[in-house]
RNA sequence: GGUGCGGUAGUUCAGCCUGGUUAGAAUACGUGCCUGUCACGCACGGGGUCGCGGGUUCGAGUCCCGUCCGCACCGCCA
């Protein structure tokens, strides 16, 4: 038997138990005539020593250990003349009678502690050390338990959990498809789901109602910090249900993660939120509510007073940051800087502050005190306060406007991420037209299905009807990050056809792309809908974590690569023969 | 495709603006000392392709150009 316990279980109670434990060898502290070793698993640390009293053998044996050697020691647990209330065995220590060298290890290129001194690069390339680490076994800890909760969840609520297939056909429209070719059939390529869609709406017509998987998606695009091309959805689909039905599921769903993995009760119902007001007060599909800040437009107020800026643009909105009015004129030209960086691409930024000796404004030279009175009743904007105003087109300034919100946010420390604030996005346009194809795509995707009162309008041929045609769609928002999306899909194939109609596809194109669900749809597909949520950001925003990297064992660097495996790499000229491809030669 | 920041001992960084002796710190590693440490302590020691290529210069880690790599962001992500 390698261990009778683990390095994390052993309390005073044991004291006086002869034991057997493995483990990886921490640190070793030799203090002369006696030596202590940090033992180390999965489970946690505990303190091994040696003194006086130990053989000469064994002393030599310590004095040979290096950090990460494997042993196996037995022992007689012993309490502790001075105890360590940092760690659950603190209380302890083994008092070692016999050391044996599982496997030596060479020292590791970092150390392996909760504050590594290893940067990002070097980590990433010895990932299986890294994962050692306690911040990363606790993040993958969290994700666990997230999942069991997931299955244990929608097991209690009829869901079934069915797999799909991951070698599937390539979709048009949305984001590039990873593609695998064919062996057998020569020139021709399998599609990586981007995710289980097409296939999950064929399992509601098969009358599965109820379905749920915990799934592989494949998206090739350029990666971010919350962004991997092979990521993890929890995907649901649902059949003879309306939106507030998904709500409802889902909502408990997400209350039953936050009370069992995080211990947080939600009493009340999650906010939600038109598009249009989210864009209007947040200047962002996926506003971030755990603070206030809200847009508020004051074109009107601000327009007629011979200030070009103001005057020549159709909008101008403006921010209020409480307590801000101690911003310097050194600050304000930073913000100002950046703001106009392309990155946030606003032209201009005026501001208004509120301080105790009156109100001061960049703009001073157009508006009266009154007028900017006025702008501070507006607002609400109290003494001690500042106003940021950009100007410009309506859309781009709101946008410009919310990215500004979450960098003050940020700043004022008012993200705090141990606070969460759900919330329900709702009544998104069906279609967006796009300038350069001359042409409509469908803002979520093409089987999402048109809210039944503006069916009228998705059957005009106007363009403005058609843009103002709202979906039956949904996305969950959590702390100003789009973790959940979905929507009560197209179940009628004359609705189905008309979509396609919309989009330009010809009936021979929607044929070759999508007939395999038409053609099912006409064999009684029953009203349907569903969600997917982002799994891998669920857990990594309930571990209050930017990056989901952490959550996720073996992830892909910023430009695609998996740089511990050294991939993608080249393969065999006879593989790709094989498979009817040409070779590139590889650079120099 | 674009913007910004970074690349110097095993590792994390300083040095670069303002070019000039033997490139420095911390940590890790090695050796010795140390009987209650747990960020142990003390002493000594080894350790460098300053990412790569080119240019300017009497002289380049330092200035210029190019390039590769990493991170964050914009575009992109139905």
């Amino acid at each position: 038997m390698y261990r009778t316990h683990t390095c994390g279980e052993l309390r005073a109670e044991n004291v006086g138990q002869k034991v057997t434990l493995a483990g990886w060898v921490q640190k070793t502290r030799k203090m002369g005539g006696m030596s202590f070793i940090d033992l180390r698993d999965r489970y946690g640390i505990t303190q091994l020593v040696i003194d006086e009293s130990s053989s000469k053998e064994l002393n030599q044996q310590a004095e040979k250990l290096g950090r990460e050697f494997v042993i196996q020691i037995k022992g007689v647990v012993a309490e502790r003349k001075s105890k360590n209330n940092k760690i659950s065995t603190g209380d302890i220590e083994i008092k070692l009678s016999e050391i044996i060298l599982l496997n030596p290890a060479l020292t590791p290129p970092f150390t392996i502690e909760d504050e590594s001194d290893g940067g990002e690069e070097l980590r990433a390339k010895y990932r299986y050390l890294d994962l050692r680490r306690n911040p990363l076994k606790k993040a993958l800890e969290l994700r666990h338990r997230m999942a069991q909760e997931v299955r244990k969840f929608l097991d209690s609520k009829n869901f079934m959990e069915i797999e799909t297939p991951y070698l599937i056909k390539s979709t048009p429209e949305g984001a590039r498809d990873f593609v695998v070719p064919s062996r057998m059939n020569p020139g021709q390529f399998y599609a990586l789901p981007q995710s289980p869609q097409q296939l999950k709406q064929l399992l509601m017509v098969a009358g599965y109602d109820r379905y749920f998987q915990i799934v592989r998606c494949f998206r090739d695009e350029d990666l971010r910090a919350d962004r991997q091309p092979e990521f993890t959805q929890i995907d649901c689909e649902m059949s003879f249900v309306e939106r507030e039905d998904i709500f409802t599921v889902f909502e408990d769903m997400a209350k039953c993660l936050f009370k069992n993995v995080l211990d947080i009760e939600f009493s009340q119902k999650f906010p939600r939120m038109s598009y249009t007001d989210a864009m209007s007060f947040y200047g962002s599909d996926k506003p971030d509510i755990r603070f206030g800040m809200k847009i508020n437009e004051i074109t009107s107020l601000v327009q007629g007073h011979d200030f070009a800026v103001f005057d020549n643009v159709p909008y101008a909105g403006g921010i209020v940051v409480e307590g801000a009015a101690s911003y310097t004129r050194k600050q304000l030209d930073e913000l100002t800087e950046w703001v106009k960086r392309p990155q946030v691409g606003a032209k201009n930024l005026i501001y208004i502050r509120f301080a105790q000796e009156g109100i001061k404004s960049s703009v001073d030279k157009f508006f009266t005190s009154e007028d900017l009175k006025k702008i501070t009743l507006e607002t609400g904007a109290k003494e001690g306060d500042l106003i940021l105003i950009i100007a410009g087109q309506k859309a781009k300034t709101q946008i410009a406007l919310g990215t500004l919100r979450i960098e003050m946010g940020n700043r004022f420390g008012l993200r705090d991420n141990k606070v969460f604030a759900p919330l329900w996005v709702c009544d998104f346009p069906l279609l967006e037209w796009d300038e350069e194809m001359g042409r409509f795509y469908a803002m979520h995707h093409p089987f999402t299905s048109p809210k039944p009162e503006d069916l009228d309008k998705f059957y005009s041929d106007k363009k403005e009807d058609l843009e103002q045609v709202c979906a039956n769609a949904y996305d969950f928002v959590l702390n100003g990050t789009e973790v959940g999306g979905g929507s009560i899909r197209i179940h009628d194939s004359a609705v189905q056809e008309r979509m396609f109609k919309v989009l330009g596809f010809s009936k021979e194109d929607a044929e070759y792309r999508f007939g395999f669900l038409i053609n099912a749809f006409k064999y009684g597909a029953p009203p349907h809908g569903g969600i997917a949520f982002g799994f891998d950001r669920f857990c990594s925003l309930f571990g209050g974590q930017e990056t989901i990297r952490d959550y996720i064992a073996f992830p892909k660097n910023n430009t695609g690569r998996d740089v511990m495996l050294d991939t993608p790499s080249l393969i065999d000229e006879s593989q790709m023969d094989e498979l009817f491809l040409k070779s590139i030669a590889p650079k120099e």
